[in-house]
DNA sequence: TTTGTAATTGAAAACGATTTTCATTTAGAA
DNA sequence: TTCTAAATGAAAATCGTTTTCAATTACAAA
């Protein structure tokens, strides 16, 4: 099969199969310059292919991060948790494991703020980082049930 | 009133009222050391206050943001747009006002890194940089705006 | 202390996004 | 062409969050 393109090669690599649906919802995202919901997405791709389910919408872009042909944004909306207020700026470190955060107040962003205003003329006004790891407790207990198993 | 809490102070310079409710909220994060979910927090809260709502538990973490008591951490579960994957390490700048997004990679945030690890013991192994802003696009837009309101 | 009023509340319903279920269809290897 | 695991769409279920509304409450002012 000549001309298979990275995408249909990376499927048949992990024996996932090619459907028009796939096709129809890479094609929207590749040709956008701006991030999409699935629900935004699910309206674009009706107009190609009107029998599509939002369903597999949601299932194809679980897909194409997993395959890695797509990534997500993380938005300012919704899906929240909350930790009290210590410092006017505070960033998060976040124990992937146990949920524990630790906040810091250090961030250095002025020189690529700087960069990337002058690159894409955007007037950058906030920022956001987000740091995650597993923190002392649950390195220690993770090591204690790798020992376990041996 | 003689040893009013900061928070009584500042609900009072908003009009605000004290109540049960709020006070309970307020101490469940102060007093944790990890980031809670409304729902972990209403739970929490009915041990000590069963009649509480959890409407009220949302109104009073939106209270708590608006008035600098408490913050939100963004974590990796729900709430996505996504975007085609074009490096293997994207970081992104969002527009505010139409959503658009340029995607960077660079990211020199390895001295933060080193940094924190020493100083909390945590293993970090993501990050997440998120910048927001206006594109060119909408900059241009806006000042036409307010120059038509003058 | 009492009163008046705007702020706050809880319960229920509405809502929107996402996931699950399940019977049917389909891509693609054999 | 056949066979089977993968994929699908429709409907229902589920989850988190917001809205509505009538009842209650905090607290400033009398």
């Amino acid at each position: 099969m000549p001309n298979a393109t990275p995408f249909q090669t990376g499927l048949r690599q992990h024996r996932r199969k090619l459907t028009r649906g796939r096709q129809v919802i890479l094609d929207i995202i590749t040709q956008a310059t701006r991030h999409l919901t699935p629900a935004e997405i699910y309206r674009q791709a009706r107009d190609k292919y009107p029998q599509l389910g939002l369903t597999t919408v949601y299932r194809t872009l679980d897909l194409l991060v997993e395959l890695g042909y797509a990534q997500r944004v993380h938005l300012e909306e919704s899906c929240h948790s909350y930790l009290i207020a210590t410092r006017a700026h505070g960033h998060h470190l976040v124990c992937s494991t146990c949920g524990r955060a630790e906040e810091f107040a250090e961030c250095d962003v002025n020189a690529l703020v700087r960069l990337l205003e002058s690159r894409t003329g955007y007037a950058i006004d906030a920022h956001m980082i987000e740091l995650m790891g597993k923190c002392p407790n649950c390195q220690t207990k993770l090591r204690a049930h790798n020992a376990r198993k041996k």
